[in-house]
DNA sequence: AGATTGAAGTTGCTACTGTCAACATCTTTT
DNA sequence: AAAAGATGTTGACAGTAGCAACTTCAATCT
């Protein structure tokens, strides 16, 4: 009883959460069991409870890691642009991409009731593109978090109805789209950038506009005034 | 042996629906089961089989009700509106309104493997108010469809995150967010509608602009440029 | 009428799952 | 060296999806 492997497999965490994530790409969190991971991982089926209290916390592992992965592909995409607007187009792509490649992984990273605020690095990315763009003058001033949850959003829906089928688009397709509703929320949001705005030597402002209340310029807000969303109030 | 209830359930299968969404309701997907459902119908835990091929089939079912039930709440909320836009905007609302009340309904409505293609009804409703704002020239012109799918995506992505926990609003909020979101995204397609606009007499013109291909105004388009998005194919 | 057929509901079974409890093995600390 | 603790295993239990064989009952066909 040497041949076969040790008593103790060493760093079965990582190895049961690389099973994890393969496990969670084929068959989906329906069908994704804890059994089968042990199994793949070479071990007791009972070996996983040593590292995860129950399956929600090995699915939580694995929307974390998936987190990380998509935060990557996002700075990944987001690369190879050379303005803020770019990289905001981009990094849009780029979470649909990651989407379209990983549904399955997309699913437990939304779909399963998490805990904290997994996905926040995420989010940070986001922001950050969307605050250089309102410095380049291509997005209105004032609190970014209410363009960055619409962004959000956007790509998001975009993402979750690609993979349930509901575009009637291809993968290819969908990212095309993608990059085209980007460009519309960015030159749709571009119509109401402030008005008087001294075409230069601006760009030295840096973060001051990062105030917590959503403050449009006068002439923006005329055209928002039906709505008036209030201010982006102690977010998380 | 007659005090009990009669040997055949009279109409199982409608009761089996009313039981599905109750639970769909309470306990979502992952804890949804069969058993229950005819528990709860009072019946035995092999009855639904004579109605439902399996568990996916009795899902599914759910979804197409959920689909009836969102397309009245889209409805009843946009009957209020006065314009077109008014419409479009109520109609989101609606859209987010019911994710919220219902999310584990919801849940089983889009990230199920469906067949065909439910929720065709909802879609055409859409499209309808974005075809009404462009007849009202408050939307660019041309095929419709990618406005509407935009529209879609951007409250689609909006109630799903908001369900799963990743929008720092609550219920109330989330409403205003959406409307705040809905009044942006008119606002911003309506800087990139015809420029040589006749500004009288073309509401007549009926529905001579649903065609196939997307075709901005020179001027969008000019706007658009970097993308192009190409022709909305074969929609379905 | 009486027999038959087939739909609708039931009971019992198998294979599988999540999770608990008790046990085995190996490492680390004392 | 011995105790302790962490890690992995075996065996159980309750619950589930679905199959097969049985029962009830209404409708149809002589």
């Amino acid at each position: 009883m040497r041949a076969t492997h040790p008593y103790h497999h060493g760093n079965l965490k990582s190895a049961l959460l690389d099973a994890g994530v393969a496990l969670i790409g084929e068959v989906g969190p329906q069908a994704f069991t804890i059994r089968e991971v042990a199994r793949r991982a070479g071990v007791s089926h009972n070996a996983p409870y040593r590292h995860f209290r129950n399956k929600d916390e090995l699915l939580e592992a694995l929307a974390v890691d998936g987190f990380a992965r998509l935060t990557a592909a996002m700075r990944k995409w987001s690369g190879s642009g050379s303005t803020g607007t770019d990289r905001l187009r981009l990094c849009g792509c780029g979470y649909v991409d990651f989407a379209l490649r990983w549904p399955q992984h997309f699913l437990v990273m939304f779909d399963l009731p998490k805990d904290g605020s997994v996905g926040e690095n995420a989010f940070q990315t986001l922001l950050e593109f969307i605050v250089e763009s309102q410095q380049e003058g291509a997005l209105p001033k004032g609190d970014p978090h209410p363009l960055a949850l619409m962004a959000w959003s956007l790509v998001h829906g975009i993402a979750k109805l690609a993979i349930s089928g509901n575009l009637p688009y291809g993968s290819r397709r969908v990212l095309e789209f993608t990059e085209w509703a980007s460009a519309a929320f960015v030159n749709g949001m571009e119509s109401l950038k402030q008005a008087a705005d001294p075409p230069g030597a601006r760009r030295k402002r840096k973060l001051k506009q990062r105030e917590t209340t959503w403050n449009l310029t006068s002439e923006a807000e005329s055209i928002f005034r039906r709505v008036r969303f209030p201010v982006s109030r102690k977010m998380q």
